[in-house]
RNA sequence: CGGGACGUGGCGCAGCCUGGUAGCGCACCUGCCUUGGGCGCAGGGGGCCGCUGGUUCAAAUCCAGUCGUCCCGACCA
């Protein structure tokens, strides 16, 4: 594990956002393509799906040791070692402190906590030669508590804010995707302790501000939205989103206001039961008919010659409250998290086989609101709904004719559909439609409350003497997830695109031949002079054929080339190309500092009005 | 954990159905040649065919078990 405090070594430099130039303070690191250890791939590896995947392998950034464990090799390390610079200067910035905290942790830690128990299988259990139970810390709420409650005794020490940078290990049921879900992986992890909840706000806002930052540093297009707190429990958060089409999860947001949710949490401004379904009577009774073996909303629309929103589906649900019954309507999707929200509930699951029939009285698929004796919850656009077919609580029966208000109780109205694009914006006042795209989730923030500084007893004194329990909030970013979405997010046909701030190296210096003559001695006399001059400069010295080295420089991603030959070099000149733009241009060699500069300085001001938009932009949550 | 597939030189694969000599491309080594988009020619090295057991005169090939890996689902930074 001596490994671990490899994260503290930084090489790479702090970018001066301040400068003129745009450019590095210092001197630049440099490296010889011949001494550095690259091996690339010409073909796509068997294991790799995804693009990131394919491409970290192929460019020699990662290697898998076993199922969702990876090794970094140079580049990739370097890669982290500057995204890790970039996350340290705004955690600091922020009022945040570095520590590391050990990996190894106690059974009896997370005994206290609960999670011992509740974590599952996804926490790796281990024993020491004493038979002493410990686990591989997939996250440390317990070990910080711990070490608070040993330490703050009063409200006068706090707020404190304290974060790490290290490996974390899951269990995962199925690592896959390389980076973006192993079961080793490295996480910046961030603790708030606050005295009370409007302070915890403060400290939140904080850190959804430096997360802004930071991915805007890293050059990312992302979004920040609305989430679901899920098993870490707490009761508000947002995630950070890297935009990116092969994104796994849904991001949604309203094409007129700011409003940004994730998929399962996303509102819609509520829709009533607008369409009437004609031709029923509303004041017909219900009427049962015979559905025989028909379960799925398609196949009793279809039986019964409806339309499947003319239905409404009653789900059922076990929760630590007891089982719940919600409905929608039968082309709606319903989002369990916002119902597990609306409960209040812990835990919330699809019921089984087993409890379908104890609630209901009849086998899945003819589950049905009415007369059913347990909690009934239904989404807003299902008031009002009359003339619809429902489960008949009894085996191959449905019921037509239901008027949801004339006969079913209903212990509450709430927003419990998925959302569906192009529906209301739910916030009072937008006229705006909801909008799909895709995105990888990089950050996630969270609200923790006193969940574990209750259960753990890491309370202070407050001014009046008496014991409090500290309010807590806990802020995450996937280190290498990070990485592997700015490879989703940045790459074309022949290989990777690392964005500026990212890049391993800013400038690779390719000479067609490394033979004695000019264009070696132009290429190494150009080498030292932009090393001199600040820049991260990669030279690719090794005896290959051009082809080679251009393949290579492509895959591997670095946005500035600059391309020595001996026709160019005639006229004093040399050709620079852009990796994102593909534009080359030949450029006089007494230019090349200042093109480099003004190109970095190009991506820069991008990113700098980036900036300036987060730290402007209110932060209202 | 349920469903699917795959384990054959470093990488990508064929061979397996129909048992008998382990093969191709890339990479690697040597020499020549070539030098602006993964050149060309010649020579060469490297594989317990994932592992264990069974069937057989004989197993990469058939059978059983086991381990590993990947994909789809339920979970997550």
């Amino acid at each position: 594990m001596g490994q671990r405090l490899g994260y503290l070594l930084d090489q790479a430099k702090e970018v001066d956002f301040t400068s003129a130039t745009g450019g590095t303070r210092g001197k630049g690191s440099s490296m010889k393509l011949s001494q550095l250890y690259l091996p690339t791939l010409k073909e796509r590896p068997a294991e790799a799906e995804v693009v990131s995947h394919q491409l970290m392998l192929r460019s020699g950034m990662i290697r898998k040791l076993a199922a969702g464990i990876y090794t970094y090799l140079p580049l990739g390390t370097r890669v982290l070692a500057k995204l890790n610079q970039i996350i340290r200067a705004e955690m600091n910035a922020a009022g945040a402190q570095e520590i590391i905290m050990p990996f190894v942790q106690p059974r009896e830690l997370w005994e206290e906590s609960g999670r011992w128990q509740h974590y599952g299988r996804e926490l790796l259990r281990i024993k020491d030669r004493h038979d002493h139970e410990f686990c591989l810390g997939p996250t440390h709420e317990e070990v910080i508590t711990d070490l608070i409650r040993g330490e703050v005794r009063s409200y006068r020490q706090l707020p404190i804010n304290l974060y790490q940078i290290q490996s974390k290990f899951r269990d995962e049921i199925r690592p896959r995707f390389g980076l973006m879900r192993g079961r080793e992986f490295i996480m910046k992890d961030a603790y708030s302790f606050d005295v009370d909840e409007e302070s915890s706000a403060v400290s939140y806002r904080a850190m959804y501000r430096a997360y802004g930052r930071i991915f805007a540093r890293c050059g990312l297009r992302f979004r920040a939205v609305e989430a679901d707190t899920g098993s870490i429990g707490g009761n508000f958060s947002h995630e950070f989103m890297v935009l990116a089409e092969t994104g796994e999860d849904t991001v949604v947001n309203c094409s007129h206001c700011r409003y940004a949710a994730n998929l399962e949490k996303a509102e819609m401004a509520p829709v009533y039961n607008e369409a009437d379904t004609g031709d029923e009577n509303l004041s017909a009774g219900l009427k049962e008919v015979l559905t025989p073996g028909q379960k799925t909303v398609e196949e009793v629309a279809l039986f019964l010659q409806i339309q499947p929103r003319d239905l409404v589906k009653t789900i059922i649900f076990s929760t630590d409250k007891g089982p719940v019954a919600a409905l929608v309507r039968g082309d709606h999707e319903i989002s369990p998290a916002k119902l597990r929200t609306y409960l209040g509930a812990n835990t919330l699951d699809l019921a089984d086989e087993q409890l379908v029939v104890e609630a209901t009285g009849a086998p899945t698929g003819f589950a049905g609101a009415v007369g059913l004796p347990i909690p009934i919850y239904a989404d807003h656009s299902v008031k009002g709904m009359s003339g619809v077919v429902m489960g008949a609580n009894k085996k191959d029966y449905h019921f037509k004719n239901v008027n949801i208000d004339r006969d079913v109780k209903i212990a509450g109205f709430t927003d419990i559909r998925m959302a569906e694009e192009g529906a209301p914006c739910p916030k009072p006042g937008c006229s705006g439609r909801l909008v799909f795209s895709r995105g990888i989730e990089v950050g996630h923030v969270f609200r923790l409350g006193t969940k574990y500084s209750a259960a753990m007893k890491a309370g202070y004194l407050d001014a009046e003497g008496k014991e409090r329990p500290a309010v807590m909030g806990c802020y995450g970013i996937g280190v290498g997830r990070t990485m592997a979405a700015s490879v989703e997010q940045n790459h074309d046909a022949d290989g990777i695109i690392w964005p500026m701030p990212l890049t391993p190296f800013q400038v690779l210096i390719l000479p067609v031949s490394v033979k004695p003559g000019e264009v070696w001695t132009a290429a190494n006399e150009l080498y030292l002079r932009l090393v001199e001059a600040g820049f991260d400069v990669l030279l690719d010295d090794r005896d290959d054929r051009p082809g080679v080295k251009f393949k290579d420089a492509d895959l591997v991603g670095i946005p500035v080339r600059i391309t020595i030959g001996p026709k160019a070099l005639q006229e004093q000149s040399v050709e620079m190309r852009d990796r994102r733009t593909k534009e080359t241009k030949l450029i006089k060699l007494n230019q090349v500092v200042d093109e480099i500069k003004a190109r970095i300085r190009n991506e820069m001001d991008e990113i700098g009005a980036a900036l300036t938009a987060i730290d402007q932009a209110a932060v209202d949550l």
